[in-house]
DNA sequence: ATGAAAGCGCTAACAG
DNA sequence: CTGTTAGCGCTTTCAT
């Protein structure tokens, strides 16, 4: 069984000084006698001790840990396929400053606000990393003004917060303009949930780049969907279905514009001939699709690790340079456009 | 700023207790007055107490959280699409059970031994679900021989082991065997790293089939890649070149099948007429490519909802039922096969 | 240079 | 029924 854990008592004891000078010596002060240090260090090597960080937590109290907190919508963000990238980039930071990661979902709507209330405050984690939600969530509205140490994933409406957001508006509107740039310009878009603020932007791009080039805009041309590969399968039906004519579509995400192709060729629908499509995010599947899909790349990894780096500066009060991080995007040329690349 | 948190001794000064019976209060002990009980809970949910778990975990000397540690090979594991149903799996049902989850990365290689030392003694998390390494990690083996609470996501070379795995010798005989029925002979397998357990038994149950069905197996017919889209498609370009002829592949994951598929599309090559193509994982892609790709459920979620409920079991010391769970696959037939559905 | 003592926030054994 | 006390493991004054 596993066996009760070597404390610093038990250091302290076997090397003969106290706790308190076994704790100095292992923390290399330079008042203690570099022979006690030895021989203290001599110990705690032998019996591989290892502090343990409740303890040590409690006293400092810091946690030493970063909560990576979703909305109630777990399954919805945890299904974006660059989650794991952004995972990645948030673990590399925190790793480097010795923190640990905390991975924190509300069990139901119900008990939402009081999940965060209690992340807030159990003292388990010293700062948030936040995952954008709905923007009718009230919850998230709470937790990121409530002082707590926040970095929120996306934009947010006023300037005291820090974040770090993608370029959404600026992405959707290259990925349009990239359309219209061949020619395209019976142009359709699939959109995320309108209730997100990432929806909206993307939505807003596509409209002005639109507008910029003397194209009507007109309500029918942006479908709602929910982000998934099946939607934007639906999506495309429902399009062809519509009688609308479209010979370009803007997709909000890679998913649903990798689905929209598999939903156009079913109809035999030619890609890019007959209609061209740009998605969002470049997943590593947009390199694979036949034909393959031009995108904007998101880099999330970068994300994640500004972000953890941000809310690390944030808990050591040290600077984190501007508030608000916007990281571009890039328009990745790949052949459903019809561009030569 | 933050302003200093609510303590259980804020609650019993105010509701004129002592701190004891304030805890026993709050815990719904019957020993304590109804109407006492009433005003601590009172004060408490007025000044939005919420109990310093760090406090509540050295005490109890539980860290009520349970860690997901990864070997060094983070990027690697990551990667894996249903790296993220896992996640959901376990996340459910420690949210259920108000546990909390740690995600854990070794920072290095080198640094790998001490890390996982580290979490096994820093009191952090009570419990650890580990995502298997390469057979050689002699850390992992250290880790779960060291009678810490260890739920291992793959099979074990004894059956002390707390293990959740996936059926794969059998996966891959389906697969291979489905291959077959369709009266392809000719068949090659695209493997992951062979210095992974998975990939041991995967091309165990690859040959297994071969040999049941009289086909003569030959080394050339594994070609081992790093589970990635790429490396999918490089393997199909290797495999062309060779000059070897075949009218068959399974390939260890969907991500290597997707890439496959690319490659062999390219060189004008005809799925699933010329090549038959099965796939293992049942990614969201899957369904997506053309043709779709016939491939071996694995479900991951289940994976970790039953990772997770274990190792609660076991910390709890309740009956975990069956040490080893092998969670069956599952043939899901689509057009890349070229069987009738 | 070292040790004694206090205390982070909590719970539980023991008294009353 | 409630309060006193002790202590989880650690760090940090403050004495010596």
């Amino acid at each position: 069984m596993t066996k009760d854990h070597v404390t610093l008592k038990d250091i302290a004891r076997i090397a003969g000084v106290s706790t308190a000078t076994a704790s100095l010596a292992l923390s290399g002060d330079s008042r203690v006698n570099v022979k006690t240090r030895r021989a203290v260090e001599e110990v705690a090597k032998r019996l591989k001790y290892v502090p343990n960080e409740i303890g040590r937590s409690l006293r400092a109290k810091k946690a030493e840990t970063i909560a990576l907190i979703f909305p109630n919508t777990t399954h919805f963000a945890f299904s974006h396929p660059y989650f794991v990238q952004l995972l990645e980039g948030i673990t590399e930071v925190l790793v480097e400053n010795s923190f640990h990661l905390l991975l924190s979902t509300a069990p139901s709507e119900a008990d939402e606000a009081a999940a965060y209330d209690k992340i807030l405050r159990n003292r388990r984690a010293d700062g948030i990393i936040l995952w954008p939600a709905s923007i009718r969530d009230r919850n998230i509205l709470r937790i990121v003004e409530s002082g707590y140490p926040v970095v929120y994933l996306g934009k947010w409406h006023h300037d005291e917060v820090v974040t770090v957001e993608r370029e959404e508006f600026g992405g959707a509107y290259k990925a349009t303009e990239h359309l219209i740039k061949q020619g395209r310009r019976k142009l359709v878009m699939i959109s995320g949930p309108l209730d997100y603020q990432v929806s909206i932007e993307r939505v807003e791009g596509f409209k002005r780049a639109l507008q910029d080039h003397q194209i009507l805009f007109e309500s029918w041309m942006v479908v709602e969907k929910d982000f998934s590969m099946e939607a934007g399968v639906e999506a495309a039906k429902e399009l062809l279905e519509s009688g609308h004519r479209f010979d370009g579509i803007f997709a909000a995400n890679d998913r649903m514009a990798i689905g929209a192709m598999k939903g156009l060729q079913q109809a035999g629908i030619t890609i890019p001939d007959d209609v061209a499509v740009v998605g969002c995010d470049n997943i590593e599947m947009a390199a694979m699709t036949s034909p393959t899909l031009t995108t904007i790349d998101q880099p999330m990894r970068e994300i994640g690790a500004i972000a953890a780096r941000k809310l690390i500066a944030l808990l050591n009060r040290e600077d984190i340079g501007e508030k608000q991080t916007v990281v571009p995007s890039q328009l990745i040329i790949r052949e459903s456009c019809g561009a030569e690349a």
